[in-house]
DNA sequence: ACCTGAACACCGTTCAAGT
DNA sequence: ACCTGAACACCGTTCAAGT
């Protein structure tokens, strides 16, 4: 297939994804319909089938291609050596996270749809796990003053890495349910309740 | 009205209840139909609806009578007058949520709906609050030991109980995505994260 | 008053027919 | 190859009719 082809297939379910986007940040996934898509993309019921193959994979799609935020800044000052705790890597990341990526609402009902729906579940799976790498990468400067061995090191930046996302998935959660809350306040007192 | 009606009722009102429950554990939120609980329940569609106005509310009803796990004991020691630190009461907490409450697979995918559903999102506001209640006075012994007044003891086990309801949801969704997870690991993990 | 189940409006998906 | 939109199976909800 020559390559116009692909770039213009690709043009097209993003137009499609975006379309979708838009009504579900505003009216949220069960209360989002084909139809809905249909009018807010001005394409047919046939054209959107014929670049997905449901709503499913519709969903999928733009959960992989806008769920992730930008964490780029945070994984470059790590690779730089600049020396990055877990704690201060865990605050930049809930502060990318308020300012890109999706909506804390959408991001919750995407959990929701995910424990019925083992394919979205995989690539939210596949997505956290590109977070956690960049966060492994932010961390080990860190983790070299704390280990031993490199291979202590990676280890350690690692199990940093999946606990961050851990807090980061409880700071989501919260903050969809109960509305905002300032994210250093949340993290002293996360803190204080770890400490006693 | 008499008060067996009532009483009939509300036994009625359980039963549908319990018979959706099976169906939502087993099938989950967006892939068990009235036409699944009208099986599981033996009742037709009519006798539901003559009980619930709508999926909604009998989802709604599912959520506030089976959401909750038991923290009596919990919040007897506090009463009881038992020193529980936070940390202590988180521990204790995640551990009763394995055993009783809900699936956490269910409860994110009520959480999801709660995105889209204001009343469900109210009466989970409501279920958390009384949680959070307990909580406050399974820490308020321990609060004593920190707070030189009494009125400064209540805001410190407020405070406390609040962001222990909030790890606790962070571990929820975190078992649901990710599958099981050692408590004392997950707690001993995420305080290593945030003492950095 | 509670219950029945056929009927209705709407949803996701398909597919013969067009370009 | 992509697209159209009417048709189909299924879903949540209603309601005339029964007890």
């Amino acid at each position: 297939m020559p390559r116009v082809t692909d770039a213009y297939r690709e043009a097209r379910r993003d137009e499609i994804a975006r379309a979708a986007l838009r009504r579900l940040e505003r009216n949220g996934v069960r209360d989002t319909s084909i139809a809905d898509i249909v009018e807010e993309s001005g394409l047919s019921t046939g054209a959107i089938y014929s670049h997905f193959s449901n709503k499913a994979e519709l969903a999928r799609y733009v959960a992989e291609r806008f769920l992730l935020p930008r964490v780029d800044a945070l994984e470059a000052a790590g690779r730089g050596g600049e020396l990055v705790s877990p704690r201060e890597a865990l605050r930049r990341l809930l502060m990318v996270m308020g300012k890109e990526g999706l909506s804390p609402s959408l991001v919750v009902q995407f959990w929701g749809e995910a424990m019925v729906d083992p394919d979205l579940r995989a690539a939210m799976n596949r997505t956290v796990s590109q977070l956690r790498a960049s966060l492994a990468a932010a961390v080990t400067p860190w983790a070299h003053t704390r280990a031993a061995s490199a291979d202590a090191a990676a280890a350690l930046a690692a199990a940093a890495a999946r606990s961050i996302a851990a807090l980061a998935q409880g700071y989501i959660v919260h903050v969809a349910v109960f509305g905002p809350r300032e994210v250093d306040e949340y993290i002293a007192s996360a803190t204080s309740v770890l400490e006693s």
